[in-house]
DNA sequence: GCATGATCATGC
DNA sequence: GCATGATCATGC
């Protein structure tokens, strides 16, 4: 029935997809003769089932065959959204299909059914608004995609490591931190829905298999800026894929890459790179870490796109760090309409910013003093590690706090947020230029920008661990 | 010595 | 101008 394209030809099939960009799908829809009672009826469902249903004409899908059947292409809409600073960053992650604790762990990563039903996927990039109508989104970008052959070691690692925990009989262990460019997020109807798993009688989430948000937001900004040097200022820490031979993973083949400097102050470190003399710099260990990933921009690519943030640590001779752990500031107006669990990617609020730096994989860069370290660069590299704060400290600990927070600031004690003493992980701090360095609250009128900090004892004791 | 509040330095 | 990582100052 529908001529617009060829059913079986993928670059066809992505020729009309981009025809949309720069369009929304209202005057898109009534151009193609849709009527206007179908393009305006009140339960249209999401922009998704739009596009699928009205401008490529689908049916309705089911989950084990590809949208277009024969050309083995999927097809995926997701939203990107603009920041205060104009810039365009993925507003979710891309969910490519739930995952069936029960068969999965049949399953080889190379003959997956995650691996062959996303092999080629057709993801069209929409323009998310807050209040403003599904059908008048604007269309973005329209691309053919599949796993880039640098990425798919990595990809492969983490699926393998999700399917690891379900035969383990763990699939109530997982969290969308274990991975870095794909993880299990959750997936159901509400928040208590539970499912069983093969090898455990404990109940679990249910989950599906995604690219993760930062991973999104770097693949829009890569496919929509071909020719803009901006995607350059990122190295990738693996110039080769020849590097994951020998079944290293890739975070095998970042710590390897410490090793030769374990144990050795900053200034042995730096003569060994050929780095010249940096001990004023005030970043200088980071500048220092980031040589020894040999990597000589300020971001890192496979850092960024897994949303892995590299934290350097310094200790003091007692093996305390020196600092509280520091996040970005919160904006008193907008954290009080934050919500702490989004079930579902549909779910039209903001998730917690809080809950998604927690979220994040770290890798910590540990310095420590030996004796006195007058000078920074006599501290010595104690170790390097990846970690994930445990699902428990987030929700019993940061989730507290955070809800804590809201009600404060919503009943006019926006200056008197949970402190230090209130909890053994994370608290509230300013964190601002000056006393002057002001914002606007709900209900206390300007007040210091503030934001939360995990405390510097629950870092040790993670750091030793 | 530590909690708390405040500020500095740097890069974008 | 602002965000971010890092650090300081004060008082208990």
């Amino acid at each position: 029935m529908n001529v617009a394209f060829d059913q079986a030809d993928p670059k066809s099939i992505e020729s009309y997809a981009k025809k949309l960009e720069g369009k929304n799908l209202r005057e898109t829809l009534l151009n193609k003769g849709i009527p206007a009672s179908v393009v305006n009826d009140r339960d249209r469902g999401t922009f998704g089932s739009l596009l699928e249903r009205h401008y490529f004409g689908l049916p309705v899908n089911t989950e084990s065959v590809p949208d277009f059947v024969m050309a083995k292409v999927e097809l995926k809409a997701t939203p990107v959204k603009r920041l205060l600073n104009g810039k365009f960053v993925s507003k979710e992650r891309l969910v490519l299909g739930k995952i069936n604790y029960k068969k999965i762990h049949e399953e080889k990563f190379e003959t997956s059914s995650f691996l062959s039903k996303n092999a080629l996927v057709l993801l069209v990039f929409y323009l998310y608004e807050q209040k403003v109508n599904v059908l008048d989104y604007i269309i973005q970008l329209a691309r053919l995609w599949g796993i880039p052959e640098a990425d798919l070691p990595i990809i492969k690692n983490d699926w393998e490591k999700i399917v690891a925990k379900v035969r383990e009989g763990k699939a109530h262990e997982i969290t969308s931190g274990d991975t870095l460019y794909l993880e299990a997020c959750t997936k159901a109807a509400n928040s208590r829905e539970r499912t069983t798993q093969p090898f455990s009688d404990e109940m679990a989430k249910p989950r599906a298999l995604a690219l993760k948000a930062r991973y999104m937001s770097e693949l829009f900004s890569r496919l929509s800026e071909e020719k803009n040097l901006e995607a350059l200022d990122a190295e990738p820490i693996v110039k080769s894929i020849k590097e994951y031979s020998s079944g290293k993973t890739f975070e095998d083949i970042v710590i390897e890459k410490f090793r030769p400097f374990s144990g050795l102050p900053v200034s042995e470190i730096r003569k060994k790179l050929g780095l010249a003399d940096g001990s004023s710099q005030k970043d200088e260990f980071a500048w220092v870490s980031r040589s020894i990933l040999g990597v000589k921009t300020k971001r890192i690519e496979e850092f960024e796109k897994a949303g892995v943030v590299m934290k350097t640590i310094q200790l003091k001779k007692s093996g305390m760090p020196k600092e509280d752990m520091s996040f970005p500031i919160f904006r008193y107006e907008e954290i009080v309409n934050e919500k702490w669990d989004i079930v579902d990617d549909d779910d039209p609020e903001t998730e917690a910013e809080l809950k998604q730096h927690l979220q994040q994989r770290f890798f910590f860069v540990v310095f420590r003093c030996e004796n006195v370290c007058k000078k920074p660069e006599e501290r010595i590299l104690e170790k390097v590690m990846f970690w994930n704060m445990p699902e428990k400290d987030i929700e019993g600990h940061a989730r507290k706090v955070w809800e804590e927070t809201i009600k404060r600031i919503n009943t006019g004690k926006a200056h008197q947020l949970p402190k230090k003493s209130e909890n053994p992980v994370v608290h509230v701090r300013p964190h601002a230029k000056n006393g002057a360095d002001t914002i606007p609250t709900p209900k206390n009128g300007m007040l210091v920008k503030k934001c939360f900090w995990l405390d510097k004892k629950y870092i040790q004791k993670q750091v030793r661990s």
